[in-house]
DNA sequence: TATATCACTGTGGGCGCACACAGTTATAAA
DNA sequence: TTTATAACTGTGTGCGCCCACAGTGATATA
């Protein structure tokens, strides 16, 4: 019934103790004979470590540096934080220490060179942001050359190493397709949408690019309704009289149009423009709850918000690491979280969803 | 830096570990000068036990049984048992120990019957999908007087015990609303929805009428489109001679149909009758993943599945047990899971869902 | 032969907690 | 006063594991 214990399996294979588990951390000191002959046992019964009295006994620290852009200038940042933050109350317990480093998105070579502190101190993994894909290539590159394995989250940029242990994000191809899907459903015939990037350097972020080819694919597969399909830059959103004649432009543009897709969060910005400044209705779709977006939703402005888990992108980055490091598991190189579609009917299950887990304090 | 321990709060508080172990379990014994002060030194502090070692220490067995409909008659309860297995692996090793009990879903007192076999063991804990409320309510009597804590899933039906833990389980009356926004997204001035239930003795079932309710209740508010409601309810779904006459009936009486809203998991019984019979096209909006409905979303025929996350209800239903009983903590009546909008994009995302935690062993 | 060195193996303490049990004091009964 | 009883309080062991350290032989060196 009770699972099998060192002892049990030092007793079965006429050792001690010691001897076991000599050959299960690879210590050495240990004749070819009983390696075997421990390692066969082990095998036949499948041991499997009790954790808890693992990390009872084991005062070992871990340490993970994760770096993330600072979420006082964007505020999309609190969510990833906050779900690592939940990860580090359910490991700390195991010994781990979780160390936050803020980048200024936006700062030139902010991630660069809060990115480089990191490796000041010693880190048995990274958890990285990597939004800048010039800088973060540096740090990854560093990450390899010191034997730091590190998990991406939100951007995806591929590395060939093996000390790249995972992507956890959501698919930006698909959240575009869908967006598309959902268009599709509510416009008439001939109305014209608009993809909206609200962002500097579209070319240089992949997640939008992504975004904006899966809702075009969309409709180069099924377009009954003979929609037609635009496209717009837009990012001094701090400044009014821009946003204004931005938007006035763009209404003027397109006579026709029914529907904006915001490609990042920041619909919020930019929603009030758009109804103020034209005759007809408008429906639109943007990403992320933030508050500032929740509540167009509950005014019934914004259709649609999706979801893109940030916060589980957070918690489950930090789980990986940890799981990497404990169990040595063997890991997905892509971790897709779902895509959630969110709408003032289901927004509040949204909102403060509980990580039931084995709570280690 | 490191929490602070029995040994540390004994030391602060003058006494020895027994005493404060006393005090924090209640075991009586203890003088009121001491257990004043022991508390004391505990809140200031903010003592939280080390779960490690507390298991570690602690060989005492928690049994819980979970009684659910069996999945051989409805496919839909492998994924609340697939739930509950998980979060077996995740407690087991902390000495919880689940048993499972199926009931024959249609067959008379069966729910009844196999529950009240559960009594003839000690069970710490019950699960159950108290699908129906009569027989149900019988084994809540008996765990009321028995005084076995438990948790609904799945279907709620009230209890004013305060052995009555928790529901986990979905808003219903959110998810007709839900439904119905999106059927107002994408329908035509002047069409006709239509909610089927199919299932018998509907107005028994506590969930669908919810469904029915906020579907309509959402077209009470704004209809601005003038969109008309209908209701039917059919069960005879396994005679294909019965589906076709009750469809062509249906869709005799509906000649402006657009929309049909299936109030249950069973979409797939009856979709290809209306798609092969209607002369315009339709969309439909169902309940959960099963892979049966799945078919129809790649198929592009279901436009919406919602998903009531019924892995998730038997995952959540026994944490919350088990965070009950180890951590004595006070849990929400009611645990609303998200209602997921799937659709053929986003579908893939929610299949396989990975529960990360500390895995224990 | 005595001694140092090396390769290996076993032993024991301690992580924080639960719990059985032994020890201590106060109170009531003889 | 002595004894029995009750009301406390402290001590010690073990859960399964990690790791430092103390052995034990065998082989090489002086």
């Amino acid at each position: 019934m009770t699972s099998i214990s060192l002892k049990d399996i030092a007793k079965k294979a006429g050792v001690s103790v010691g001897t076991v588990d000599r050959v299960i951390h690879n210590r050495g000191n240990v004749s070819a004979k009983f390696r075997e002959k421990v390692l066969d046992v082990l095998n036949e019964f499948e041991y499997k470590p009790n954790l808890m009295a693992r990390g009872l006994a084991n005062k070992k620290n871990y340490r993970i540096a994760a770096l993330i852009p600072s979420h006082e200038v964007d505020p999309f940042w609190k969510l990833p934080l906050q779900g690592i933050r939940k990860a580090d109350n359910h490991i700390k317990n195991f010994g781990f220490k979780i160390d936050l480093y803020y980048y200024q998105d936006g700062l030139d070579k902010d991630l660069l060179k809060v990115g480089m502190q990191i490796f000041e101190h010693e880190y048995h993994a990274l958890l990285i942001a990597p939004v800048i894909k010039d800088e973060a290539s540096i740090i990854f590159t560093e990450c390899e050359k010191r034997q730091i394995p590190y998990v991406q989250i939100n951007t995806f940029i591929n590395r060939k190493s093996d000390l790249f242990l995972s992507f956890v994000g959501q698919d930006s191809y698909c959240s575009g397709k869908l967006a598309a899907k959902l268009f599709d459903f509510g416009t008439q015939d001939g109305d014209t949408l608009l993809i909206l990037h609200l962002e500097r350097e579209v070319y240089n972020s992949e997640h939008l690019i992504q975004k904006e080819q899966g809702f075009r694919d969309y409709f180069k597969t099924k377009n009954k309704k003979n929609i037609h399909i635009s496209q717009l830059s837009f990012s001094d959103l701090e400044s009014e009289e821009k946003r204004q004649a931005f938007v006035s432009y763009a209404l003027k543009q397109h006579p026709k149009l029914s529907g904006v897709f915001v490609t990042t969060s920041k619909l919020h910005y930019i929603i009030n423009d758009f109804i103020d400044n034209s005759t007809s209705s408008l429906n639109f779709i943007g990403f992320d709850l933030l508050d500032e977006n929740l509540n167009h939703l509950s005014n019934d402005n914004a259709l649609f918000l999706i979801n893109q888990n940030p916060t589980q992108q957070g918690y489950l980055g930090i789980m990986t690491l940890f799981n990497h490091i404990i169990h040595n598991a063997t890991i997905e190189k892509t971790q897709h979280l779902p895509i959630d579609v969110v709408m003032k009917e289901n927004a509040a299950f949204y909102m403060h969803r509980q990580n039931h887990v084995v709570e280690v304090n």
